[in-house]
DNA sequence: TGTGGTTGAGACGTTACCGTTCCATTCATA
DNA sequence: TATGAATGGAACGGTAACGTCTCAACCACA
């Protein structure tokens, strides 16, 4: 997202200093930083301006304020899930499933600053929109998952759709992030395993 | 917990002045209705001193920082989860230990401050902590569940007690309190009813 | 009823952050 | 190379919370 610069750029057509684009990556790093040692409510952009080296202007310059920061920051971390295709059975997709999300759960920044993201979301609006769209590409991953298996046979097709989603990535969050234990391959064939058959047994 | 009145009684065995407890508790409702609104990193005791209608002495007088005001508050709360006997069949348990998380994860408070906790506790030992002690009864009574599972002959001996301590409270926290849903009776029976078969899987 | 210790509420100085403004520096264009 | 717009960093006044301290009110006991 380069929303505010490409709209200076627009009015200024004639020679113009460009923001720089290492200083923004820097400001988002020491923000990530700051949020996941603070937590975002007690986040102090002064904090992240001096982290990152920066004069506070810096980022004011560049974001409204904390929120929209934090969501351009969020977009820019790429927390979104990557997409895979059929693995031929509900539970060679579930594994799948759960071994991209164990990738994003392993950052130890994502790990500090995903329960908090939940936690503010249950009291700003704004957070909320910022947390449903990191949900959104694993959503969209756990619907196919579960159209696949239904289409194979292996689902029901009246299954209790919000039940099953509830399913999908619970065991995984719960462990890593909620728990913050560590998940080895074996445990995580386990989990996809058992979330299989608690899927299967939904009718 | 009266911690330090009872030293500050013992030490003042003639005439005294001694705490009011309604203040106390006042003291803990404020808090907790700040730390539901604030976050606890942005929690303020000025804010919660003003909203119990006290001064700040009130405060430091009673606890001497915000972690152990915390701390106490929690254990005043009554965070624990209610004990439940065998209800017969592990599906039974499971549901019966379902309801009791429903029960506490209703509590409009509880939904804001949890997830706070576990973002908190990321970073504070002291109040992973708390985290860990709120979460003792909880893992205490999922134990009972697996072990009258395996002497009931519904789950083997050799279950990986982690994966299975992983299932049982998970689908309902994710729903609850992560994704903020609410949960039917209906779908508390689902939820039991997958959690079953999941476990029932692990081997 | 008087006395002594403890209490609750508010005031105080300090620190940290907010969001803005200022100014020298930098860089793309002419 | 000269120009001028937009930049980055720092300084500013204002606000809010910190943790301490003071002092009048209160309460249990003698």
């Amino acid at each position: 997202m380069e929303r505010k610069s490409s709209d200076r750029k627009a009015r200024a057509p004639s020679g113009a200093a460009v923001q720089k684009i290492e200083l923004t990556e820097a400001l988002y790093r020491a923000l990530f930083f700051e949020w996941a040692e603070h937590g975002f409510s007690a986040l102090s952009l002064e904090r992240v301006a001096a982290r990152a080296g920066a004069g506070k202007a810096a980022i004011y310059r560049r974001w409204p304020g904390k929120l929209q920061f934090a969501d351009e920051a969020v977009n820019a971390l790429g927390l979104k899930m990557a997409a895979f295709g059929d693995k031929g059975s509900l539970e060679a997709d579930i594994r799948a499933f759960h071994r991209r999300l164990r990738i994003v759960f392993r950052h130890p920044v994502v790990r500090k600053i995903l329960p908090d993201i939940y936690a503010e979301a249950a009291r700003s609006d704004e957070m909320k929109a910022i947390s449903d769209r990191v949900a959104q590409t694993r959503r969209d991953e756990a619907k196919k998952v579960i159209d696949r298996a239904i289409s194979r046979g292996e689902l029901p097709e009246a299954i209790d759709r919000d039940i099953a989603l509830d399913f999908l990535p619970s065991s995984i969050y719960w462990r890593m992030v909620v728990i913050k234990s560590s998940l080895s391959e074996a445990q995580l064939r386990l989990h996809a395993q058992g979330t299989t058959a608690a899927l299967k047994s939904l009718w």
